[in-house]
Formats: structure tokens, C-alpha cells, sequence
DNA sequence: AAAGCAAACAACCGCAATCTG
DNA sequence: TCAGATTGCGGTTGTTTGCTT
């Protein structure tokens, strides 16, 4: 049978929440703040169990939520970001303020999808003769398109940085988006031996030429060396990645301090990766290093 | 006006990752 | 170090809404 669902409690609500158990749910975390979900309902007087009034919260509740008309800019960012990450909603939803993962997620299911779909049905006439969904459970198991070419960056920690007091930090860009800092995944990294070859760094041509990142827990490892070799100099995107990514690490943590690099710090640099027609695999283990590969 | 159907979306469920004692 | 608790995520389901016949 498995274990027994988490709302199976007898006298425990179910579906749609009433306005007064919003307004209940609202006035709790106003005062008490949000987490400690499991205990939450019995203190806050709901009948409700502690997943249901966070969804509720996270989805419908919290003050800043965006609610319905998702704009074509949007909708673009939306579809970009799928084609690069598949349906990693909450990290697509991480790019769209006021926006929640299920938003995101029914938007998907029940436009954008079909839609994306079609044109992919039009622009390959081989596979025009592709069957449409037929029941609904079919829809809602669709695969990105294009889940080839799929991004699954992981967070990742570093041990170290390392940030040249001589480097004039000038970033050419401002961060847009900034998660707090306790929501992080922690991922060990290897140091890329094999698949990298030692070319000369661009970094040795860039003016971030002096940032270095050391993540390795054992060993050293400059992200200069780990990304190099695959670019050639004149990538500019890269360095003004660089320059970001310094920009975000000297802003939060001091010299030889412990950080934590974020998916969506990934994210950043995984989108300037796919302009250059490069993609993170890191569909490998936990514990395994982000390893760069060609895009085919 | 009513029935049937499909689309939209809110909510639930199970699993896995992470946290904590 | 480990087991149990907690949290977050993504897939799925159930209900509501709106359109068509």
C-alpha cells in the first residue's frame, strides 16, 4: 500500500481553501513567519495539513505573487528557459518575479507545450504524422522538445575564493536577481582532469584575468582553467561572466571565505554558455564535477 | 436551457534532498 | 555518522469554468 498520504488525518480539509482559512493562514506567518509547516496548522488553528497551507502560501498567498496575464516577454523567457533546463519549474520560475513554479507549470501544460509542439510538428515534416496527446495524462507527461540539449546545472559550493585586491572590479553587469543565500543545495566537485584541454586561457587576455575560484575540497582547481580551454579568446561573453560572477562573490564573502554559488548564479553562466553553443552536462552523480561539453 | 466536452488551474501526492539532533 | 523529521520539487488529479451543440 505504501505509506499513507500526508492529508490522510480524518477532520483535516481538503480542496479548495475558503477565504477565511486564507485570512487565518496570512494573519500566522504575518506575525510567526514562514517554515516550521508541520506544526503550522495546529498553531495557527487550521485544518489543514502543513504541505497544503505551504503550497497555499507559496502559491497563492505571499504579498508579492504575480497572478495570471503572463506577458509575451514572459512567455518567451518562459520557453527559452525551458528549452534550456526542461521542466525544472522552480529554477524557471527563479527568472520570473512574482511568478510560482505551478503557475509556470499549468502555463506550460495548457499552452505553451501544444503550441511549441506545433511548430516543431510544422518545422520537421517527418514527424508532422505525430500523434496529439490523447488523454490528458499523455499532455501533462510531455517532454521538453528539445530535452537533448537540456541544462541541469547543480548548485554548487564552493571552498574557497580568491579575489585579487589588485583587480579593479568594475562588472559590466548588475545582478537582477538576488535569491537569499540560505537556499542552496550543496554539491562536492571534483577537479576536471580529463575532458579539458590546456590551452591558453582566455582569462590570460580578459580583465578578470586575476579572479580565481578554488573549488576543489583536496585539491585546487582555478574556474579560469576548468573553463578555458573550450573558448577561444575572443569570446567576450565569457569574460563578462567572469566579471559577474566576480562581482557577485566580492559583494557577498570576503577573501578566503566559504560562499555558495546558487542555481541561479549557475543559471547565469550556464545562458552565456548556451549563446556560445556550449552546455553544462551535470547529469552526472552528485559529487561529480559540471563537466563542459560541445553542443550537437 | 441543458448537456457534453475541453481547457484552465488549484490542490494533492510521492519522492528525494536537506536538515537536525 | 545516522536515522528521523522537514522541506521542496515535479508529476498528476480533481474541480471549476467556459464554450459548443
Amino acid at each position: 500500500m505504501g505509506r499513507s498520504p500526508c492529508c490522510a488525518k480524518e477532520g483535516l480539509n481538503r480542496g479548495a481553501w475558503t477565504a477565511l482559512e486564507d485570512r487565518d493562514l496570512t494573519e500566522y506567518i504575518k506575525v510567526h513567519g514562514e517554515g516550521r509547516w508541520r506544526n503550522l496548522p495546529q498553531k495557527a488553528g487550521l485544518k489543514r495539513c502543513g504541505k497544503s497551507c505551504r503550497l497555499r502560501w507559496l502559491n497563492y498567498l505571499r504579498p508579492d505573487i504575480k497572478r495570471g496575464n503572463i506577458s509575451p516577454d514572459e512567455e518567451e523567457l518562459i520557453v527559452k528557459l525551458h528549452k534550456l533546463l526542461g521542466n525544472r519549474w522552480s529554477l524557471i520560475a527563479g527568472r520570473l518575479p512574482g511568478r510560482t513554479d505551478n503557475e509556470i507549470k499549468n502555463y506550460w501544460n495548457t499552452n505553451l507545450s501544444k503550441r511549441i509542439q506545433d511548430q516543431e510538428a510544422r518545422s520537421s515534416p517527418s514527424s508532422a504524422g505525430g500523434e496529439e496527446p490523447k488523454s490528458k495524462k499523455a499532455k501533462n507527461v510531455m517532454a521538453s522538445p528539445f530535452s537533448h540539449n537540456v541544462i541541469r546545472t547543480k548548485a554548487a559550493k564552493c571552498n574557497k575564493v580568491f579575489i585579487n585586491p589588485q583587480l579593479p572590479h568594475k562588472g559590466l553587469f548588475q545582478m537582477d536577481d538576488h535569491r537569499p543565500m540560505d537556499h542552496h543545495q550543496h554539491v562536492d566537485h571534483r577537479p576536471d582532469e580529463n575532458g579539458l584541454s590546456s590551452s591558453p586561457s582566455l582569462l590570460e587576455t580578459s580583465s578578470s584575468s586575476e579572479f580565481l575560484v578554488d573549488f576543489g575540497m583536496n585539491s585546487d582547481l582555478c574556474l579560469a582553467s576548468l573553463l578555458s580551454s573550450k573558448f577561444s579568446s575572443g569570446d567576450h561573453l565569457f569574460s563578462e561572466e567572469m566579471q559577474l560572477q566576480e562581482q557577485y562573490w566580492s559583494g557577498n564573502v570576503g577573501s578566503g571565505e566559504d560562499c555558495v554559488v546558487d542555481d541561479q548564479l549557475q543559471l547565469n553562466t550556464v545562458l552565456n554558455f548556451q549563446s556560445l553553443n556550449y552546455f553544462l552536462d551535470a547529469d552526472a552523480n552528485q559529487g561529480d564535477w559540471l563537466e563542459l561539453a560541445e553542443s550537437s
